[in-house]
RNA sequence: GUGACUUUAGCUCAGUUGGUUAGAGCAUCAGAUUGUGGUUCUGAGGGUCGUGGGUUCGAACCCCAUAAGUCACCCCA
């Protein structure tokens, strides 16, 4: 047989048990905590309809789309034009009707706007699913990986905003995080400050160059908004109002309330940062980043952002306030917000971080050995018994040499060995093995369901 | 989409100015130990040096191409 290269495509992992292990833990006390505060499960397909996802998360979004290619005789009905120049942008929407997801949000707006009538408002749901991306693969990104996403939908109110943060703060500090970082924004603050440097036509462009601040610093920021034609005027009022963030809170605030957007938004955030202080978070701190902007265009209010503390990682969670998320659905007029755990990242954080101590000890609490034929079936007898009493067992499948059985019991980190032999058998018993500490008894099968069962 | 680096045994890596049969540690298997794991000792198996070309008497090493991986930019979880 000739050997194959085998592989798996870019950007995606196998999990091995060890890792599975950790990687349930993170969904599970996720998942725990989003119950907790009254959230429902909600799963959506791996594809969606093309057009469903295009135009929702830009240009650069589109592009990182995979796509499905139709099946059957897909070129049949291309134009034979596009085809015959290689414009495999017109082409794309041809020879695609379907596309894997981006991510969990613009699916759940589409379920909303398909199921609203038969939803109780306000609707809260939980969906931890993966995602597909054809990014080009690096530390903490993936083309493949989960989101673990709360969404809120149906009410404006902003102790939604303060329950969603809640759950941050508490699902970190149940994952033993005891240092990250929460930081806020709101669109609306943006547009004030959009509005008052002059530039609110390009307001995407002045948030992206603005996002990328503590990185590049002003020097960089300015030299982005030379490039991209922002007028000297624009750039400066804007690094004055950031610099007055810093240095003059309330000197700041007095500006943005010369706006009508900003007069909004600064009520905003008085009355969510007066809330989070009288409730209090335990692990997570929390700030106002004025520089936070966020890609995705669909925000309208609060934005937020996660950041675990002492490591070099990217977000590991991030989400805001959407109000006519819908709309495209047509739908209009319902606001949510909502927020997504980057499991994939966190994992990655948990692991530099050494927060997941030793290996976990195996899942079976029991191994059994057999050393002679006429022993097999009472050793298969008796795990049987042990399985009806709840207790994780298996039997090694072969006849082997004891050395081999116990290192299989010793890899694997099984906690208990029980051996059967002629002489065993014949007392209606075991030699039960302590591995950890080396201690052996023969013991009945009442005697092994008291020293294993908890 | 742009750029940098890496690729040698299952894993982590050595490999001299280009020179016989490419090494180590860990892992695996066997034995020391005929009914007992972790430690120790002994031994064994395992490599077309990412792939395809080129230069050379001779290439893991030099040159070209290509693939995969990692990291950074863009963007993002």
């Amino acid at each position: 047989m000739s050997k194959v290269n085998v592989s798996i495509p870019k950007g995606t992992r196998d999990f091995s048990p060890s890792v599975m292990k950790k990687r349930q833990f993170i969904f599970q006390t996720i998942r725990s905590v989003f119950e907790l505060y009254g959230f429902e499960p909600l799963e959506t397909p791996a594809m969606e309809n093309y057009e469903t996802l295009t135009g929702k998360y830009g240009e650069e979004g589109d592009q990182l789309l995979f796509k499905i290619l139709n099946n059957g005789d897909y070129l049949k009905e291309v134009n034979a034009e596009w085809l015959s120049t290689r414009e495999s942008k017109k082409l794309t929407p041809a020879l695609c009707d379907r596309a894997l997801r981006y991510d969990l949000t613009i699916p759940f707006a589409r379920y909303v706007a398909m199921n609203y009538a038969l939803l109780t408002l306000p609707f809260k749901r939980y969906q931890i699913q993966p995602v597909w991306r054809a990014d080009r693969p690096q530390k903490g990104r993936y083309r493949e990986f989960y989101q673990c996403d709360v969404d809120i939908i149906g009410t404006d109110s902003l102790w939604s905003e303060i329950d969603l943060i809640k759950i941050y703060d508490r699902a970190f500090a149940k994952l033993g995080f005891d240092n990250v970082q929460i930081l806020i924004n709101n669109r609306k603050l943006l547009v004030a400050v959009a509005e008052l440097c002059g530039c609110v036509d390009r307001f995407t462009d002045m948030t992206v160059a603005l996002d990328k601040l503590d990185k590049i610093g002003w020097e960089g920021v300015e030299k982005e908004m030379t490039e991209r034609n922002f007028s000297i005027e624009s750039i400066l009022e804007l690094k004055r109002l950031i610099l007055l963030k810093e240095t003059d809170e309330p000197g700041l605030i007095k500006c943005l309330l010369q706006t009508e957007i900003g007069r909004k938004g600064v009520e905003e955030w008085e009355f969510l940062s007066h809330s989070l202080q009288l409730m209090g978070l335990g692990c997570a701190s929390w700030k106002w980043d004025l520089t936070l902007a966020r890609g995705l265009n669909y925000y309208t209010g609060f934005i937020f952002e996660v950041k675990a503390v002492g490591v070099n990682m990217g977000s590991i969670g991030g989400g805001g306030r959407y109000d006519d998320l819908t709309g495209i659905f047509g739908l209009a007029n319902v606001s949510g917000v909502g927020i997504s755990f980057g499991a994939d990242r966190i994992y990655d954080v948990m692991e530099e971080l050494q927060m997941f101590g030793e290996d976990a000890s195996a899942s079976t609490q029991l191994g059994m050995a057999y050393f002679s034929e006429s022993t097999i079936i009472p050793t298969q007898l008796w795990a049987e018994q042990l399985r009806s009493q709840g207790i994780r067992c298996e039997v090694y499948p072969e006849m082997a040499k004891m050395k081999k059985q116990f290192k299989w019991a010793d890899d694997k980190k099984i906690p208990f060995m029980a051996v059967m032999g002629e002489e065993e058998m014949k007392l209606g018993k075991v030699n039960l093995k302590n591995l950890t500490t080396g201690e052996q008894t023969m013991v009945t099968l009442e005697e092994v369901l008291l020293i294993l069962k908890p």
